[in-house]
DNA sequence: TCAATCTGTGCAAACGTTTTAAATCTAATC
DNA sequence: GATTAGATTTAAAACGTTTGCACAGATTGA
């Protein structure tokens, strides 16, 4: 019979429980001999701690909680995926392992969360697609949970922790970019919906545009429901078809700027020749869009690590100030920029 | 002070902890004017149960595992997304969460699995992508671990649950169609590694050719490493020079067929008139890459939430026979197929 | 009036671990 | 040979929940 409890080992050892719990956990005060035996043992009989026994004493579950609220049909990029694949390898360097709570229809995204903590099942949380105000950040620093936010509010006067990627940056540098090229005539697609992230990218565009001075510049903006895929194609035929069209469209992610690009070819532009588009996110469909998507990759894996080594030095080192972490996109040249048309220069 | 445990609960209503706790899972003994009087306390205080005072005397955790082995540098497709959210979605239903538990660099898989059951932190484990000799199910089934495959054993005398897609089914239907359109070259390019859904596919493409009987039908097999991004090129350009090309090739999943397409138009094949593509999963490239990818949805959402209708009545009513399901993959009908060339009729 | 039945509640054990405080053993010192 | 200091080990409590069993009070039947 295999020992499956520490009684049970330790009575096989001839020890007592104490002894055998301490000479596990590698204590100094037990003897070597006695913990090299214990440790053996342990081995042998594949010995592995309850997790229910040692979470009532510590009070910590070694869990990191999560919610999965379901959304579409489909999905249409792998950001789910990097992100836990991201938390996956930030949480088991440091011994903690994931909680996915799926939201269920009906049910309150607050609850979950509030479930989760109060259970004790995670001993903090990561909430990811952070809209400009969001109740769940006031919640949970209200109820002193241990949490990292991935995205920022738009403005808040209390303190928390997050980690982000630099979109104002990204799309700065885009600029940059395609100002060397020639253009002065800019558009941007983006999304109606109150999400921070639109916000910072828009602002960084502006910003380095207003930075530029060029007078000449100018930049149309076209919003769009985010979900609404035929008011999507609407807003980049409107962009498209202005009495003067923008001689680069950038889109506020991928699929906004792969939407601008079919919209492109299919009113017989050619793309970079007519036109340039650049995106932001790099999904793998930006790869196989004729002629290859520019866009900036948003490190969604790192930023996930990032915010997982951030949740478990907040959970083992609480009362510190908040931590915050800006993470830098990398520009994913293809072949959807270049020079702007000749006529334009 | 708001009551956190059953303790505080209890003694704050005058109460037992026993009745309590009794009335809170609304046993039938205890009067229903306490019940409620208990159930609006708990409400009002929003006490929430303790995970560990309850897995320690239940034996469950309530959690259902799976491993995360983290492979290549960027997910290709929304595989482990679409089927986090169907398990999600399936367990969720059930009371149950789910536990993500990261392989880190150098660890067994193995080792993960086992630490998951025999500390309690998981009831049941699912795993997926299924090799056709794979040491996990025998490990699993040895130490009487409650668990369900998403994919299956080439050959196996132990019985085991398990969810998959009917690979061979899509591929015959595949044949079916294509030879409608009066296709009779047909090319397969497939990968090397020994994965049991390649055989199911491939077998269900042969079956499907050698039932038609039509003595003038022709299968090349290409085969290739999986994640060589160049070999998987360089096999796609051998499918498409051979002395006699084929007119229809079928990608054992989207990427390769992918490929194929990338390829076909770099030798200035037209898509689908020269030439007839077929993949398998509906990525989300598949749409985009032009003219279309028609392909097999591989309904990766409901497989798993299968997996886990399944591991849930696995872990409830344990000593039942085996399950099995097989889940029928949609054809999503798009612009690389179409009729064969007129030289071939 | 007393026993028997029923209804509602409480006591206490059990689950497996960690940890405080105390006990035992060993060796060394006087 | 007694005392002490140091080195190991142990007993017992605590964590929060569920649940078998017992108990008190009320109702019923004889």
């Amino acid at each position: 019979m295999r020992p499956k409890t520490l009684k049970e080992l330790a009575s096989h050892l001839d020890l007592s429980i104490a002894t055998v719990s301490r000479a596990l956990a590698g204590h100094e005060r037990i003897a070597q001999a006695t913990r090299d035996r214990v440790a053996k043992a342990a081995r042998e009989f594949g010995y592995v701690p309850s997790m229910a026994g040692r979470m009532l004493v510590s009070g910590r579950s070694g869990f990191v909680g999560m919610t999965l609220a379901v959304r579409g049909p489909k999905l249409v990029d792998s950001f789910l995926g990097e992100f836990v694949t991201g938390l996956g390898e930030g949480l088991t360097e440091r011994g903690n392992d994931l909680i996915l709570a799926t939201v269920a229809q009906g049910q309150s995204e607050l609850d979950v969360l509030r479930h989760l903590v109060d259970s004790g099942r995670a001993d903090g949380v990561v909430i990811t697609r952070i809209a400009e105000v969001d109740q769940r950040v006031d919640y949970l620093i209200d109820r002193g949970a241990r949490f990292v936010a991935h995205g920022r509010l738009l403005e808040s006067e209390r303190a928390y922790n997050w980690v982000d990627t630099d979109g104002a940056r990204a799309f700065a540098e885009a600029f940059d970019m395609l100002y060397q090229l020639g253009h002065r005539h800019f558009g941007l697609l983006t999304i109606s919906e109150p999400m921070t992230f639109r916000h910072l990218r828009q602002d960084g565009l502006a910003g380095a545009i207003s930075r530029c001075g060029d007078p000449s510049l100018k930049l149309d903006v076209m919003t769009t429901p985010r979900f609404d895929r035929g008011a999507c194609i609407q807003a980049a035929h409107r962009l498209l078809n202005a009495p003067e069209r923008p001689t680069a469209i950038i889109g506020l992610f991928d699929e906004l700027a792969l939407t601008v690009m079919e919209e492109a070819s299919r009113i017989g532009l050619s793309i970079p020749r007519d036109l340039s588009v650049i995106g932001f996110d790099n999904i793998a469909a930006a790869a196989y869009a004729p002629p290859g998507l520019t866009t900036f990759d948003a490190s969604i894996r790192e930023c996930a690590r990032e915010a997982a080594a951030m949740l478990v030095d907040v959970i083992e080192n609480p009362g510190q100030p908040p931590r915050t972490k800006l993470v830098q996109p990398m520009l994913t040249a293809r072949a959807s920029h270049g020079p702007a048309p000749r006529k334009h220069r």
